[in-house]
DNA sequence: AGCCTCTTGTGAACTCATGCACAAGGTGTC
DNA sequence: GACACCTTGTGCATGAGTTCACAAGAGGCT
């Protein structure tokens, strides 16, 4: 209904799901594939995916379900998939080396086109076809290469300083792994993702098990 | 008030970050810290800081504010920090890699004790002080070692049954990184971090941005 | 055509989480 | 001791998200 409504955020958080889903189905191929398919293939339930796809439009048909090929493509709509955002990693560790290697960015149209770091013997090497810059230099690279979104994977000391050249440069999405708060203007984009943090509510549960486990 | 009952599962996620955030006070020093400057420390707001800690019991001094160091304790108390739980990296490519070596799992009482990989000539070799061991092995060495949690950095066709083998061996937590959805019983506690979908959620925004600024 | 079966789309109830606003209860000062 | 000031703890209202349940269609079979 609400064909360019107000998409609800949890919605958007699933509908990569769902486009993730629908590669099980061959392009070319018309094949319709029903709620409760998509349900497992995005492992959520039925009901929620009716009502995640009711945001994008009523392209289903009733007793039928939906076309595979044609919801793929309202998807892909909707997330922009055909744009192109290219991606800066600030911080070439150990995570910010695989990062920039890993293929399932530029599969997604997200392809890492630099980095930086501060480690002189790094900076003007290219690692994994991607070449190492100066910290200082992000700037020009942001505007030189149309650089949309910025990875932080520097320690968490560097990382308020190089969100901040990103934000000046432009950036207005920046996915941080650093273990550290992030201040920005309202109007950046910021997707923290701490490894660490995620192991200790894993942590919690087995704590919590094995205190009920007690008897 | 409620000292062990339920605690909310977004209560849970944000008392790493509560953690965290008491880095900045140093240990042995006695200093109180109000549910604001906690806010600040988190990134969250302090009436969100002051019903989370309530969910732990009344720690906190009515005009005054908490003691850091006892908060501390209680909070490491709630997410069983005390205990050191081993962590298995299963798959030894970029991610796995970096993974293994990242200092903030050992520091936070997480430490990698062991990685699989299918590669022959990977197997048997140690990385950064980690021993690569036959993915056919992994229910030895959870049983050998303890292992509590497993990390799945494999591509996704191996996911699910690198999934299989941690659940047949008693592991009941594991976080992923592989794009793909994994079923597992209802006691097992699955933490799925897909980067790739992290970068569409940010590429969607990015593209309503645009189209927002199309007159 | 009529009927049966299937699956969508969605109103409505419900659960979970957030944020406000203020009383309760401390501390320090005069 | 009384008063002014500060910050917690929490009842309550609001909002977001989830799930249920079912009417509204669409297709196929006799």
């Amino acid at each position: 209904m609400a064909s360019l409504g107000r998409i609800p955020e949890a919605t958007v958080a699933r509908l990569p799901l769902y486009l993730r889903g629908l590669d099980a189905f061959p392009v070319g191929v018309t094949a319709t594939v029903s709620s409760d398919e998509l349900a497992d293939l995005a492992g959520v339930n039925a009901a929620k995916v009716r009502k995640d796809l009711s945001h994008l439009g009523t392209y289903g048909t009733r007793g039928v379900g939906y076309d595979a090929t044609f919801l793929r493509f309202q998807i892909s709509q909707a997330l922009g998939v055909a744009n192109v955002w290219p991606v800066v990693v600030c911080g070439m560790g150990n995570l910010g080396r695989a990062l920039a290697n890993h293929t399932g960015f530029t599969d997604r149209g997200f392809p890492v086109v630099a980095a930086t770091d501060s480690d002189p013997d790094k900076i003007g090497t290219v690692v994994d076809g991607v070449p190492v810059h100066a910290p200082g230099e992000l700037g020009d690279i942001v505007r030189r290469l149309g650089v949309a979104i910025g990875v932080i994977s520097t320690p968490a000391e560097a990382a308020q300083g190089t969100a901040d050249a990103l934000v000046a440069a432009g950036v207005t999405s920046i996915m941080s792994f650093a273990p550290t708060v992030l201040s920005a203007p309202d109007e950046v984009e910021i997707r923290s993702v701490d490894l660490a943090t995620e192991l200790q509510i894993l942590g919690f549960h087995l704590h919590r098990d094995r205190i009920a486990g007690d008897s």
